[in-house]
DNA sequence: TCGACCATCGAACGTCGTTCGGTAGAATAG
DNA sequence: CTATTCTACCGAACGACGTTCGATGGTCGA
């Protein structure tokens, strides 16, 4: 069973998700293809057990980390950390706590996010909307920045930022008049990180999140 | 063309992604299989293409609103506007922005919601940041909240609740020592609205938005 | 009248998730 | 010691899917 998942995350994570197919995972294993589903009942729960082990690590990587005297920095560390696990694997994403009778993990990921939020003293209703926006936040936009663009696959390393510029080019072609914001962050969108990208948006909404904590005192 | 894309998100509409399929597509349009392939080249550009076909409607819809004098409410109900769209079509999401050369809605929805942010004053970087962040959380969450859980697709109604109350007792069932978070908000889950639950991390997210506006100048 | 182009299509190919019927060996019961 | 049950496994097949191929009328300007 470790056995299985640990097989398939390999798969996953060498070759995306198109990758991991019952015969390859098969294959992988020495084994046929019909024993596979000795151990899970279909693709969705394989993919559901999966999430749950890559979970595991993020828990592990959370365990020292998170205990200063601030939560809402506790909780951005543990939303960073997660982001950078999704981000490697968009397929985790739509997994997410799709089924937790066996993502144990995520529960208690969850758990450790709400404990931060926890700390604030808002009451139930706040706090389930902080801990939900900053996880929607976070796998949402892990999952889209996670997702590659076809063409960059094929090649090396210094395509992305052809492929960024090929799509500024394309914006820049665009009437200035009708199109002033596109024009405004044309630049940076030529040049910007995902990480940082990702980072802003996290601080804006943790921004919101302790700004309603300090009111509601 | 129009009426291929039409009938491809109707299906999609009345029966859910797993439904599009070219032969399902092609019955429906009373053709070959092989037809569909003279207007575009695959599905995902099918995809691409049915996502701003949809797109384009909600631009439409947000054409009389936004009009205040406050940028963030207007960014605001654009934001609530693209959210209702997608959640009842998870498939969209993954599609958003995917290849702008077929999705001119999809940059112009980009401007009106980056021309909100324009009137913020904020500097081209932040600016970027501000609209991809919210961007971001909208089509996460709402991808997130639309995908429907298995068991409830096959009956009536009030199921939702019926599931809702099945996890809750699960989370209910853990020690509450060890949950504290989970334990706290409970409650809030089992009788949670999805759109409440995406306007409140919204507006966490404006909040922040807006603070960050008024430090600037 | 003729070739160029538009729009269409049936049939086939390869791959995928999944199912079925079965089996070798270990554990357990009599 | 034997019979039975249970665990872990597997080859082969099924049906559905995206996609490709080669061919076919129909509509044109030349």
């Amino acid at each position: 069973m470790e056995a299985v998942l640990g097989e398939a995350v390999r798969l996953l994570d060498e070759a995306g998700e198109s990758a991991l197919t019952f015969r390859a995972l098969a294959a992988r294993l020495g084994g046929g293809v019909a024993s596979i589903y000795w151990y899970v009942a279909n693709k969705d729960e394989l993919l559901d057990r999966a999430t749950d082990h890559v979970l595991a690590g993020v828990l592990d990587a959370t365990e020292g980390l998170a205990a200063t005297d601030d939560p809402l920095a506790d909780l951005r560390v543990i939303a960073v950390t997660l982001f950078d696990a999704i981000v490697d694997r968009p397929w985790l994403g739509a997994y997410f706590m799709r089924n937790t009778e066996v993502q144990p993990h995520a529960l208690r990921l969850y758990e450790r996010m709400g404990q931060q939020v926890l700390r604030l003293d808002l009451g139930p209703r706040d706090s389930f909307h902080a801990v939900s926006a900053v996880i929607g936040y976070v796998v949402g936009t892990a999952a889209d920045l996670g997702r590659q663009p076809p063409a960059e696959v094929l090649e090396g390393e210094v395509d992305r930022d052809e492929f960024l510029a090929q799509y500024a080019d394309q914006w820049r072609q665009l009437d200035a008049d009708a199109y002033p914001f596109l024009h405004l962050v044309v630049d940076e969108f030529a040049g910007h990180d995902d990480a940082d990208q990702f980072r802003a948006g996290l601080d804006l909404l943790l921004a919101g999140l302790r700004l309603q904590a300090a009111s509601s005192r």
